[in-house]
DNA sequence: TAACATAGCGCAAACGTTTACGTTGCACTG
DNA sequence: CAGTGCAACGTAAACGTTTGCGCTATGTTA
């Protein structure tokens, strides 16, 4: 790997030519730049001015080299393609995540899954890259990478459970509690026969969501029925396809009355596919997503959702991170955040009793 | 700033290490990790087999010292947090310019708004962080982070004309073109009145699909009334309460048969406050967005709009900007990708002659 | 055979910092 | 006044690479 030819860019003024504009060693100048003790008040003055005048920064570079340290944290995201489509809310994710570091002085690199990919021992991409720790996000049951950096005892969180794993740092939304309060409105609304759009059961949100749906039928006394859970895939045209299959296969007098969606963005298309099929909504079909995505109230109907804060996830788990990259201890390794039901026009009471 | 303390991590092995195995110099070891010249067949195939064996990899930042280059590029949103939401494709874009990236060999950081915003002296700030080369993503008119970058002569790409800068580098969408077509497409389905819901005119996105209307309108014979451009604001919950003013306030014969929403973004909640006022679509009044989301063709009426590639955006981008950070000379300094009107259920001819 | 080119390799400087340790000068103690 | 302590600063090593230069051995040419 020939490195690139280097780029003729007007050469940055170093800690050397501050000192001597200062009179000082470059000692003293780093002194004043770390804030460290044992520079006089007079000359640390000196000091800053000329750092001023001559515009000086300190290359980072250089500092992590001596420091053993980048102060830079990786976001590796483990989905592929489709299902990284699936989290529209990553924006949100990635305020949350750089608002904490830019707070404490860190910064982030998105590794890419190709770099990843290429890269079978992904570890040695990590050590090579010099960052001081990894949020993980998206982590698949018995995901190998994960495996490798806690064996290896690289500081990481991953945002998400990550099944398989244990005494692992994570944060993530309670999707047990959620996908469970969500059915227990539908319940609540009178639903008996309710269906279940689940999400992909490699990964601990499918997995569940699917769970909490099932609890909630079962303490209901309602029957679980697997012909009763429909499978999302991976993009939205598959859900569609999905869920007209399912109309198509099935009874009409065994159809649900309610469906409570694995998100959001899978609720869009399962909803066209209802309404495709004659269905009017809540009328015949009451409809409830997970994600409280911003555009669910705004929908046709709007549609009913369990608020899910993704910004706090981002934000948490980097400030999770950050004390296991300094060493330190961290007070809860595993953090869920509470989810909260939002009802509208999507859901209502069944057509007949 | 005092540097925190270094984290304890087992030592990484280094090249010398590897060259006291390989019984060399460092040198050599360099070289062929380099794929430099030099180095005899035989001593080459040892010293990859003692890389493999002891698991070592170059330190990068000792590499980048030395090589003054990174091999790392920053990506700079400048929007703030309300104007981000409005990008809801911000995966793809990311996923595009990651693409490049990793083909490349080289790695992205994601400066956030709040670390350069501390920074007025933003340049200083890319200098620090000893980025290759910058992506500016929706810089607003005359933005003066560009100014400076452009000024300093940095290499750097804008995603998005920069309006107010000359000759600089950007890859952006069609916007003038599509918002003409999408307003021809309301033209030739027979409507006379037509409405926009704009934008902000602080970006080059706003202000050009503005013009696209309105050239449409013009060229078309048409009057260009301001009356009827509505602003989006930031927000959905702007969007729609816009709307909603704008109904409330304005007679009903006056009021437009169709519609051209800035993005498919704020057309959801457009199609809600048309719906909550008793409009139905398409039949009183016809709907098209921009950017043909993911979700568009599944909404109730699915939605008309522009399809924009917003991957391409970014893969090009990035794809202009590697040259750039090398030195080279770029062929196309501006690029234009191509738009394409997707007509859908939202769009129909209007309800009387 | 002498002169010379070249392939293969090592030495050491450089990249721009941080920081342990040493030195100086001065004030303060006993 | 000798001794001690400390604040303020400088010296130099270290971080892990890349790379220009020099050296040696071997092969080629005149």
């Amino acid at each position: 790997m020939a490195l690139g030819s280097k780029p003729r860019r007007p050469k940055s003024v170093t800690i050397t030519e501050v000192a001597r504009a200062a009179r000082v060693s470059i000692a003293t100048v780093s002194r004043v730049l770390t804030n460290s003790p044992g520079v006089g008040e007079e000359t640390r003055q000196r000091v800053r001015v000329v750092i001023e005048e001559l515009g000086y920064h300190p290359n980072l570079t250089a500092r992590s080299l001596v420091s053993q340290s980048t102060r830079t944290i990786a976001v590796i995201s483990m989905q592929t393609l489709g299902q990284l489509q699936t989290q529209p809310a990553l924006g949100q994710l990635f305020r949350g995540i750089e608002d904490v570091l830019a707070h404490e002085g860190y910064r982030c690199t998105v590794l890419s899954r190709d770099e990843f990919k290429q890269n079978v021992a992904g570890l040695r991409l990590v050590k090579g890259s010099g960052v001081d720790g990894v949020l993980l996000n998206g982590a698949k049951v018995n995901d190998p990478f994960a495996f490798e950096l806690a064996s290896y005892g690289f500081p990481f969180v991953t945002i998400g459970r990550a099944i398989g794993l244990v005494n692992t740092h994570y944060v993530d939304i309670d999707n047990l509690s959620g996908a469970y309060e969500a059915v227990r409105a539908l319940i609540g609304a009178g639903h008996r026969r309710i269906a279940h759009v689940c999400g992909s059961q490699q990964t601990n949100l499918g997995i569940e969501r699917l769970e909490g749906y099932r609890r909630a039928l079962i303490e209901a006394g309602l029957e679980y029925n697997e012909r009763l859970v429909i499978e999302a895939g991976m993009t939205r045209r598959e859900a569609y396809r999905a869920v007209g299959e399912f109309l198509r296969s099935t009874e009409k007098r065994l159809w649900p009355t309610g469906v409570f969606v694995f998100n959001d963005f899978f609720a869009v298309p399962v909803m066209r596919a209802l309404l495709d099929s004659g269905i009017r909504i809540p009328n015949d079909m009451s409809v409830i997503g997970f994600d409280d995505d911003d555009a669910s109230e705004y929908l046709n109907p709007p549609l009913a959702s369990v608020r899910a804060p993704i910004y706090q996830l981002g934000a948490e788990a980097t400030r999770m991170l950050l004390p296991l990259v300094r060493g330190e201890e961290v007070a809860r390794p595993q953090v869920l955040l509470p989810t909260e039901v939002v009802l509208r026009a999507s859901v209502g009471p069944p057509a007949s009793g």
